[in-house]
Parts: structure tokens; sequence; C-alpha cells
DNA sequence: CGGGCTTTTGATATCCTTCAACTGTTGTGG
DNA sequence: CCACAACAGTTGAAGGATATCAAAAGCCCG
């Protein structure tokens, strides 16, 4: 009953061109979408050095990994695997952003977060996947065999640590994001993801009071625990306020990006009780 | 201005009989309440070897863990560590729970989640501990040093990639929280608390009707997004529906865990509209 | 037995959701 | 080039779920 109208394009992926050269075998991997990544390019799995998986490798592991990977290019909202699906492939988010959802057997959406360029998703100890994951723009993903990943962790353990570091890194921001459902207010909300997607931009050298929305007012809500019509009065209330303006929908400029930030932080008027 | 009323036993350690010798150097802990653990005894760092960090180990390993690891008896609501400390020690619950909780500027509070015995807390990459632990009840812990646990790594990679598994599947378990604070009412993140409260038991191979809940109302409120007033009415709308039966305030028995586990997973009644 | 907590329960307030209508945008085909 | 359809966004009104405030009852421990 609840905001799935208009996410037909997010539906099986066996039903997307582009998508079933994924969900291929490793050995049969049709060469139009996937192909092996030249060895003496940049490590395949990562977009930077800097946050990927393999900052810490030289060049010569690098090569070595390269040639385990395959490089894919997906249209904006792809399915890249779905929730249950067995969790055969570790992916590398090269280029683009993408996220990550659970859903409820009644419909309820929840996004688990977004990825952004030089990202890792959909490592799990488990079996299956625990959520699905759908780019949000025109994306390049980077996908190793989870097993050939294992692999690699016991031939060289620099990998795995860097892997165990990513780990703790995210789940300490998903620690973060539990106290925004937890205890913020809708505004509080809202600013706390503004400030996320600063954050995000600056951890790449880009402006940091331009964002470009990588989703509808629906897929914030779900992020946010809101629905679509909070996201928009929120955004709407800061505008009249003049902590940002709206440039169409997508585009938000910060006009006082100090006053998001408190806001983000919890330490809004409310404070000062 | 909320809920911080009571908690005056959660103050800094350093005022605190017995944590004070936590907080001491390595060099120069005391001996009343850290020792050295006999190395042919079983994994200090572990309870129980299925959760537990040292599972993968044989007999070697253990002891040349078991050697690096000290002891340490606490009181009920003592702080182990405290949100912004430096993160010097990696803790394993050996006997007891614990819970985590960030604290925000104005004092609202949230709890990451609850800890029980062969559970490990406070592994971070970060300096510093994002956030704080407290024990719940009488509990032992273990203690090992966070530079030694790496170096340990490095000797022993089999021990980091038992960390990432850890870390791993704590994430996932956070991200199933996420949802419950994102999209659950009030009745089914209470029955969710109640469920993986049954898991935690199950783990452990006790009783899964007869649960002894760690903390009040106000605690559970903090980790369930609830004020402990909600809390309490939620409760006492299970008792009259006949699905749990309160002895006391802090033992509840479960008389439908059927019908518990399906509000716990997002099926309940509302999923029929 | 008394004091301090915790818990329960009630009344009211508030924030957010829900439902609904309307507007704006984009892409497509005539 | 425009009309139209489909979809995203905005805004309003009403309702509901949970918070807040308040008071009483239960429980533990000295």
């Amino acid at each position: 009953m609840l905001g799935v109208v208009g996410y037909a394009d997010w539906i099986h992926p066996s039903q997307q061109e582009g998508v079933t050269a994924m969900q291929a075998t490793n050995a049969a991997a049709p060469a139009v979408t996937t192909r092996r990544v030249d060895p003496t390019a940049a490590c395949a799995l990562c977009a930077s050095r800097l946050v990927g998986l393999c900052a810490p490798l030289d060049a010569g592991l690098l090569g070595e990994v390269a040639q385990e990977t395959a490089r894919i290019t997906l249209a904006p909202g792809t399915t890249i695997f779905l929730q249950g699906d067995a969790a055969r492939h570790v992916i590398s988010l090269v280029r683009g952003s993408a996220r990550l959802v659970r859903v409820l057997p009644d419909g309820r959406r929840c996004a688990i977060g977004f990825r952004f360029a030089g990202e890792l998703l959909g490592y799990t100890p488990e079996r299956d996947y625990p959520f699905s994951a759908e780019t949000l723009t025109d994306a390049t993903i980077c996908r190793i065999d989870r097993r050939r990943l294992v692999d690699l962790f016991r031939l060289h353990p620099v990998i795995e640590g860097r892997m165990l570091d990513l780990c703790a890194r995210e789940l300490s921001a998903t620690q973060d994001h539990l106290l925004v459902l937890g205890r913020f207010s809708a505004e509080e909300r809202v600013a706390a993801f503004l400030f996320s997607l600063v954050a995000a931009q600056q951890a790449r050298g880009r402006s940091a009071t331009q964002l470009d929305l990588p989703a509808t007012r629906a897929d914030l809500g779900d992020l946010l625990g809101l629905t679509l019509e909070t996201v928009s009065r929120v955004l709407s209330a800061f505008r009249r306020r003049g902590l940002i303006v709206l440039h169409g929908a997508t585009r938000i400029e910060l006009l006082k990006p100090q006053a998001v930030a408190q806001l983000a932080r919890g330490e809004g008027p409310r404070a000062g009780n």
C-alpha cells in the first residue's frame, strides 16, 4: 500500500537489458558488457585509491587483482543485485551512484544507504545478499567473484585488512544513521542527509555547496524514514528560511551550510531548551 | 532535558572503583582487578568459541592470544568506555550484558545495540570510540590492547579474517535495526526487540520463551527510538492481547512467540491491507 | 517503614502521515 | 512544434500515532 507505484523499473534484473549479463555465470560472461580489464591499468576495483579496496596495494598486486575483475556499465535504475539472491559477487562502484534497499513483505521500503564512486557493495559472509542494490545514475561497476576475493584474502592479507577497515567504517556510518532514524526530527534528518552529501562531495574534492540530489523525494523518504511529502515540505521550509536554494528539483545550493550542519548534528534550536 | 535523571552511575569511569583499573596503562595495571590469564585456559577473548573472535584458532594460537589479554569484573551500570575516549582497547564480553549508547548534545540518547556474553565491542579503525559502552548486569570483560591485536592480525591473518566476519555480521544486524527504526510502528519495534532477545537466548542454548529484560523501559526506548511511556504501553497492550505475561517488570514470558515473531518481521495485521 | 526509582496509566499536544488536488517537467508521437 | 501522458514535486486539510506532561501505584533496599 505504500510507495510502490512508480517503481516498475526496479523489477527483477532478469527482465532488464544489461543486467542479464551480470547474472550470467562467470564462465560464460558475454563479451558485450563484460570484459577482462587491462592489468596495467589502475586497479579496476577502485575508482579512487583513497576510498577503494586496493589503496594499500603496490603495482604488482594491483595488476593481479585487476585480472580477476570485470567491468560493467549500467543504466540508471538498474538492479545490480536483488535481496535474497546468492551473494556471488562483490561490487565496486567505479562511477555513478547506487542505493541499497530492503523491502518488507507489505511493500514498505527502507534504504540502507547510498553509495558513491569508489565505494564497495555486496560483501557479506552470508549466502545471500541481505538487501538489493540499484543504480541511481549511469554507473560503471567492477565486480569480482566472491570466492576469488576470498582466495585473494589468503594470498594477500593486506587486502583482507583493508576490507576490515572499510567494513568497520561502514558500520560506524550505519550507526550514525541509526541515531538519525531513532532520535532526529524530520528537519534534522533532511539536514543530516544534505550534510552527508557535502561530506561525500568533499571526500572527492568537489564543490561542497552545490549538491545534485541523486534521488527522488520518495527515495530520500525511504532513506530517512519519512514520507515523500514530508521531505518536500522540509526542503520547502529550508528554502523559505533561506538555508538553501532549489534549482529545479534535484539541484540544491546551500546558502547557510553551517546552519544545516548544526541541524544535522542535532544541535538545532531545540537544543536550547 | 531528557532522560538523564537516574543515570548518575554512568558518569565518567575515572570516578568509579574497578574501572579505574581499566583506564590505567597496560604496564601498570593493578593486580586487584586485572590479571594475566592462564594460557592453558580457554581463549580469554571468547566466552563461547561459537560467537567469539577466536573460534578458528588452534590451541597454540589460543594460548598466545590469551597471554595478551586481561580479565576484569564489573558491577552493573559501569561505564566500560566513553564516547570520545581514545580507543585503546578491544573488549570481549565474557559474561553478562552491555549496551552501546550515543548521546546528542541536547541529551537525547540513542542505543546502538545491546551486547551479550561472547560478543566483541570497541573495535574501531578510528582514534576514538564513537559511542559509550555500559554494563547492564554484573559482567566480566576481557580486554586486549588494540595495537597488540593489530600485531596479532599481522602474525595470524586468520584472526583478522574472523574479525572481518564478525564486523560484517554486526553490520548486517545494524542494517536490520535501521529498518526497524525507519519503518516499524511502536508495536513492531518492541516485538522486534523481544524477538532479538529470543534469538540471542537460543544462540546460547537457553530458554526461548522466558526472557529477562536486561534494561529499563527507558533503555528500551533509547534502543527502539521510542519513549519509555510508549514502551510500557506497548507491553501492556501485548499483555492484554495475551501475547505475553509480565512477571514483575523485567521478566517476560512469551505466550504466543509466533505472533510476536510475525510482528517483528513486519508481517503484522497491517500487512493485510 | 520510608524514600527513591521504575512502571503504569491518563489527558493533551504535536509531529508526521495520509489523502487529495494541483503544478511542473520530461519525453514522445502526431 | 505542440499536445498529451506519465511521472515528480508541491501544497493543503484532516487524522492518527507517538511524545509530552502529570499523577498515582508498585517495587527494591536500607
